[in-house]
RNA sequence: GCGCCCGUAGCUCAGCAGGAUAGAGCACCGGUUUCCUAAACCGGGGGUCGGAGGUUCGAGUCCUCCCGGGCGCGCCA
């Protein structure tokens, strides 16, 4: 490996491609230099560590036998990754297998054991948006912000961690008609405002619209209160602050329980967008992209039905019309190179006619000209042990507190349960500690069965399962890690003691040698969610890192191993493989605590 | 009616821009260990990948049709 390596050095992948890049070249010519060697990690140990699967696609291309360009393929990369894998074996129709030295793959690990952890840094210097969590003012959150939270958090830290800024926007709304009906409501009631709740307004939210919805006359009041708001009345205006407020303080309670980094700063609400709304509409009157039709400004697409509609008849904007105004602030002004909206499924339609309106007036091209990545990011619905949406006994949507306090009281009961070993580390600890833990493990559990299947999917709110330590949990992670934590308790030394940081590591088992494999995997495991906008990705290789250290663990012997050079080895293993689980815990927003 | 999404083991889910005999977890059955270790680890049974065609050296993965379930569809957000 030479100095130019230092990025790739501790990626086998990459090193791969390029070995067997140019052995392709070498045995095809030169018009194969762009080809994919496809490298793949092996599914089967039998088969070695890495298999490079483009020889049998290649062949047919060059009119060859499989077998014998694998064999000519697997001859002319054996001289480039010498030191770095045994000789390259043909298998099947024309697999090349690969194994790597155990030298090499010590000299890898330690590679990646650097602050950053091998995770490569994104180039592009264009910013992200990330359209999230969308609360609505005057109403409780509830289970569907708690996905688009919890998903945009964690592709928010991730593009963070490759170096990326993000731009988090949580679109509220704040603005229109249904918000006019609450403080029309709270108006009448006479209701003190200093004393109101956020459970008040949810009602007052709630009563206003089944009023306006029969009730004409009401509907008509609710529409001059909307015209006093935007007319900037100040009695209307200081209730419209009020409201906002009550609801933030509370929407902030529950970021602050559920650790994502959102906040104030992150706030875009619909009402600033109000002043903008015109413009969009002229933009797409003028340039002849919109047309009126019985009386609205729609926009018409060519494959579909359907219409976007700007303008109502009455003049009035819809929500497309602010989303509007939304993409093209975050391209032009933001300089967001991807606008990615974290939002439920069913408004798949929606985004597909915003995006195409946006793009075909250009909103989406960015000031070196280059087009900005408009992305709807869908999530399925959460759905209760019954299959149907959870909703509370009198069919409301279930408010987010309830759901969380309940599994955070399940989690709880679980630590207190497992401190009550005498052999536990949370043995003895007082309530207040325990109770914190209890809520880190709660959260986190939440939060791994939101983000650990595919996102479209609907999925099964479980508190059973997904507050239990085994099985695919977040609980099992983090449990993982803390039993790490306790074997640098138990050696009586810092992971950053300098005789374990300078440790050689010495992969001799296989138990070991696995968990190698799996943790020089992390930074392409990084790079892939950032691209595919799929944490379940990393969900599903954190958990097999944490299956591979249980392994490992009780296959080596760590404070015991038979040597000191392979105790500080292991140790410095344990060390290296801790971080990778805490960093990538902390990609999907979950905390790790040092005991539970 | 039009459109979108989903269908993999009893249950909950993976399957990495098609690649070797389809994998986990839970549950079930059996075993090991009480250990450097916080009860973890190892093994087993269980699947015509909704169905039928097609493309391909190779299909759970791509294409077409069908079946089943969910969702959306002009002035709400």
């Amino acid at each position: 490996m030479t100095r130019g390596d230092i990025t790739t050095a501790a990626d086998p992948t990459r090193l791969l491609e390029e070995a067997f890049r140019e052995a392709i070249v070498a045995v095809l010519g030169d018009d194969y230099r762009h080809v994919d060697p496809i490298i793949r990690c092996s599914q089967n140990p039998a088969f070695g560590d890495y298999q490079a699967n483009s020889a049998m696609s290649l062949a047919k291309h060059a009119g060859l036998k499989p077998r014998a360009l694998a064999q000519q393929i697997a001859e002319a990369v054996a001289k480039n990754l010498r030191g770095v894998a045994e000789t390259p074996e043909v298998a099947g129709p024309g697999f090349i297998n690969i194994r790597l030295k155990a030298e090499a793959l010590g000299k890898m690990l330690e590679a990646l054991d650097t602050p950053q952890l091998g995770v490569h840094r994104d180039p592009n210097p264009h910013t992200i948006a990330i359209d999230l969590c969308g609360v609505n003012i005057a109403k409780q959150m509830h289970v569907g912000h708690l996905r688009s939270t919890i998903i945009g958090d964690c592709l928010a830290r991730t593009f963070e961690r490759i170096g990326r800024t993000v731009h988090r926007e949580n679109h509220l709304g704040d603005w229109g008609l249904t918000i006019a009906m609450v403080l029309w409501s709270l108006t009448r009631s006479g209701d003190d405002l200093d004393t109101l709740g956020l459970e008040d307004l949810d009602k007052a939210y709630r009563h206003a619209q089944a009023e306006c919805r029969q009730d004409e006359a009401a509907a008509a009041e609710a529409k001059a209160t909307l015209i006093k708001l935007q007319q900037g009345d100040t009695e209307t205006r200081r209730t419209w602050h009020k409201i906002i407020d009550v609801t933030m303080r509370a929407v902030y309670e529950s970021f602050d329980l559920l650790n994502v980094k959102l906040g104030p700063n992150d706030n875009r609400p619909e009402s600033f967008y109000r002043d903008r709304l015109k413009d969009v509409v002229e933009a797409f009157r003028v340039s002849g992209i919109a047309q009126e039709d019985q009386g609205a400004l729609i926009v018409r697409f060519p494959d579909r039905d359907r219409p976007l509609i700007l303008q109502k008849s009455d003049g009035g904007y819809l929500y497309a019309t602010t989303d509007l105004a939304a993409v093209r602030r975050r391209v032009q002004e933001l300089k967001a190179s991807r606008v990615i909206y974290i939002v439920d499924a069913r408004q798949r339609d929606h985004f597909r006619d915003v995006f195409d309106a946006a793009r075909r007036i250009g909103w989406d091209r960015l000031d070196d000209g280059s087009r900005a990545e408009l992305v709807h990011v869908p999530f399925g619905s959460v759905l209760g042990t019954d299959r149907k949406p959870l909703k509370t006994r009198s069919g409301e949507n279930l408010p987010l507190r309830l759901l969380l306090t309940e599994a955070i009281q399940r989690a709880t009961a679980e630590v207190r349960r497992r401190a009550e070993n005498p052999s536990a580390p949370t043995h003895g600890l007082d309530d207040e500690a325990l109770d914190a833990i209890g809520k880190a493990v709660g959260i986190g559990a939440v939060k791994y069965a939101d983000l650990s299947s595919d996102l479209v999917r609907d999925y099964l709110f479980d508190l059973d399962r997904m507050v239990s330590f085994d099985g695919n949990t977040g609980p099992y992670l983090q449990y993982a890690h803390a039993r790490v934590c306790s074997i640098f308790a138990r050696a009586g030394v810092t992971p950053t003691d300098p005789a374990i940081k300078s440790a050689k590591l010495v992969i001799t088992e296989p138990a070991e040698r696995s968990l190698g494999l799996l943790l020089l995997r992390y930074p392409s495991v990084v790079a892939e969610v950032a691209a595919t906008l799929e944490p379940h990705r990393l969900c599903t290789y954190l958990y097999d890192l944490a299956n591979a250290y249980n392994t490992f663990y009780e296959s080596c012997p760590v404070l015991k191993a038979d040597r000191q050079q392979l105790r500080l080895s292991r140790l410095r293993l344990c060390n290296l493989l801790s971080r990778v689980l805490a960093d990538g815990l902390d990609l999907l927003g979950i905390q790790t605590p040092g005991r539970m």
